[in-house]
DNA sequence: CATGAATGAGCCTTCATTCAT
DNA sequence: TATGAATGAAGGCTCATTCAT
């Protein structure tokens, strides 16, 4: 008996998790906004199956957010660890929120996902433990001398947001190599060196508003 | 200098010329699909004037890229003249366009817009020559020895399509500072003195494929 | 004083005249539903213009069947006495009422012209002398043996109607041909000498409703 | 009997062949534009619904034209056994087609529903059928000497669609028993024995550009 | 429980009619 | 007075969400 009710979860949940995935891309693909439909097509499933597991758009954005913030925040404590200095850990961890397309859930929302978030304590927990990492990595490699002390996490944050917003066309693009040479001159912007002056002071990710 | 087929009548012409101000920053905001009644709205007038004047969606978009492309060229041409290297006339432009926000308008486009701007040869050849410019105005920079030399003209205009890609949300934001500081940063990653090694081969316009 | 003041009058009838006119062609082609801006623009004439003459969609409808009825009217008194016998004389105003495209304006009518007319009574006067008139000829028709004895002058009318009705397209046609060939087979289907038995009595124009 | 790409449900499949059928309806009273709205109505669904079983207006006259396209050749091959002559053979099947208001989908459209047409292989399949039916019973009956021999195909094509353009007035009409005797009328005059003289030449389908 | 059918609200676009120039 | 600009109501189509099978 048990084994069959934990069987069945399994399934389920192994379910849940491919919904989850085929969200992930189609989000990073059309934006939050994405037709359910697509969603549910992609992902192999009828409507009424992806509201069932899932009772409307805000509880898959949120599902999707909460899986790529966990897989940011696993990665970055690792990262920490095996990268020599704060300025690679950081870069590591920007570029593969790029990679994740961890896109807007994280930085800008819009309206909709904002509501939705307001209320998820297991989002915003991970979420706040993402940013208090960033953090500590941006200020090691501001001390190391590798990060501009003119910019500030927010800044950082925002960088990636602007690359993460919906591409306007799902046309296959050159996109991904022209996204990784975008992150990478990003990186080399931020990067202690540069010869411009930023106007206003460092932005700090309180000063981006997340939960407005 | 308005070319219209025929003489509008001051008070319309004056309403064209505000409607095409207000769809402007409509498109910034919201993007190329937002809604004509929003834009009717802002600009107080009924949805049937906007459609009287612009019979499509796509006549629209064309009016906006059209009045940014021109102010755009212009201020290259002066540019040019004005700016003691060509890195410092390519900087201009680049933070003029964002100012403008010249948007996806110029790069890449939503399908919709694509379509719209296929048989506009007003379009198309400011397109080509401000194209030119900063074909041009590259290739300067880099025998400066002031840009690096594995980035492409391509990449340039990516890095500011991804700047302009609409926000997810309409929310105030910071944004206009936000945005300031990062073409800046951008900026500072596209001058020589990079860091970092590039994947790929610098990106040309044509391999944007504009008109796919 | 006088004469510019009836010079003045002569022009604006012309203008009005020449408004009808368009109008019947356009009703004709389109149908009582014709957009306004069409007839207007094939007039020469601005919307307003339309309108100041004619204060809305059924008073322009009135006025192009009042034309067209007037001129039938005059046909039909002249065939009385120009043509040898009732049945030619009926033809003959038959013919000329498909070549004026007299339309719907005087048999069936949509719901909207209805309503103009109800309260027209130069209107129904003339349709009323009209429709007298081809009574009589029916009558006399059938009495000189031309005309089959079991259709009435409603079948007539049902017959003529339905060739008038606006052609889905506006495309050139045959459409000319086509209708002078079948006005003709449609008349020689009313000369006695028909082989079927028709279902029902005869029609008269009273069972057609015209005023429902 | 009915194929669909999928199997639909029974009640889905019921409720397409009421739309269908409730569509037949409304195109041959209003029209064939007449509103989605209206067709939903009376079909007792949402607007969607009717959307969702057929993409866009075309789909749903392409659906109504094919159902009565395949009435209509069943029956006239039915007819070509069953009736003694190749007259009557026409008129059951000119009848017949009256009594489907099978209208303008099949000779005169307007410009959209030429357009639905345009690429629609099983519907100009079975137009082909029937249109070479009925050519080779006029034929038939022209031999028999009961057809005239002035008239063509064409004309007979004409006159039926003359009789189905959709009436301007959805006022209830005695219009069941009017069109029964008007096709009778008809008939009678494309039966030999016509004492008038038509204008032009026989015309052919082919001069009725149905594809134009 | 999975499915996909049904619904209706929302944005697009047209056009009859009114009104400012 | 003639013009054509402005308006808003009406009908088209899409899609998020609910519900019957």
């Amino acid at each position: 008996m048990k084994v069959e009710t934990v069987r069945l979860r399994a399934d389920a949940q192994r379910n849940r998790d491919h919904i989850v995935t085929v969200a992930r891309v189609v989000f990073a693909e059309i934006g939050p906004g994405a037709p359910m439909d697509e969603i549910a097509r992609r992902a192999g499933v009828g409507v009424g199956t992806l509201y069932r597991r899932f009772p409307d758009r805000g509880s898959l954005l949120r599902a999707v957010a909460l899986e790529s913030l966990s897989a940011i925040l696993a990665d970055a404590q690792a990262a920490i660890g095996e990268e020599p200095t704060g300025w690679d850990a950081l870069a590591r961890i920007v570029r593969r929120a790029v990679d994740l397309r961890l896109s807007t859930l994280v930085t800008m929302m819009d309206e909709h996902t904002r509501q939705a978030f307001k209320e998820a304590p297991d989002f915003r927990q991970t979420r706040a433990a993402v940013i208090d990492l960033v953090e500590h990595l941006v200020e090691r490699a501001r001390a190391e001398g590798s990060m501009r002390s003119d910019v500030g996490t927010g800044d950082v944050f925002a960088l990636v947001s602007f690359l993460l917003r919906p591409p306007p066309s799902r046309s296959a693009e050159i996109s991904d190599l022209l996204m990784r040479r975008c992150v990478t001159l990003i990186l080399d912007g931020l990067h202690s060196g540069g010869r411009s002056v930023l106007p206003g002071e460092p932005i700090s990710v309180a000063d981006l508003h997340l939960d407005s």
